[in-house]
DNA sequence: CAACTAGATCGATACATGTCAATGTATTGG
DNA sequence: CCAATACATTGACATGTATCGATCTAGTTG
């Protein structure tokens, strides 16, 4: 058996903004929260689909314009979309026939403190 | 058809410290390097078995103790850290009969400043 | 070398996920 | 109200992933 080092107590905010990855063991639910946002960031359709939305010059981008750069199916964007939008990380606001998607900018400096 | 806006043109480092997600639209290429990174972070036993690693004392953990606070069998906490280790995100030294694990820091930066 | 031990690998199973054609739904315009 | 349009949902399929018991591998110790 190996010599044990002692271990920093787990002392949490419940908050999602600031869940300290590197200074504090995560329990349960939280690991589980996290993991989904992460699992949203884990497919390389939707990766590009949000660095799309997030280099336009707008702050907004119509769901028309997803489809040919991604490469895939209208009916597979507008699932990678929903995961995104479920994940919080993208907004999503109807207007006439088209949909507008809007970065969550808060959602994903939230995720990027989760890494500090 | 919606109003068109113009789009930045898409200027990349191909080193992986510091993809600008959010500033230029990601190729194939870096979506799937990304992807594959994020994927590692996209389930909370890797979550919690990298946060018990961040948060001890030491600055490296032994593998035996990793196997009861996750509340996995042996061979599936050996099967989190290979991905972990794949990923990069953590670094794996056998000594002896046993296995050490330490976090690859610049490597979480990198990831972090992705989402910046 | 033989017995022991920590961890990796294998094989099998259950479940999750990406994908698209087909269809459904809501909104607009004639 | 009817035809057209933009997007969502459904259904089906293939692939990927988490899990664990059983076994293998490599290091240690007598």
């Amino acid at each position: 058996m190996p010599p044990m080092a002692p271990r920093k107590t787990a002392v949490f905010d419940p908050i999602a903004c600031c869940a300290p990855v590197r200074t504090d063991m995560l329990d349960e639910t939280q690991a589980v929260v996290l993991a989904d946002s992460f699992a949203a960031l884990s497919d390389p359709i939707r990766l590009r689909l949000l660095s799309y939305i997030a280099s336009a010059e707008a702050d907004e981008v119509c769901a028309c314009e997803l489809t040919e750069p991604s490469g895939r199916s209208q009916p597979t964007v507008s699932h990678h979309m929903k995961i995104l939008v479920d994940a919080g990380l993208v907004e999503r606001e109807k207007r006439g026939l088209w949909v507008w998607y809007r970065l969550v900018p808060s959602r994903l400096d939230a995720l990027r403190s989760v890494l500090g």
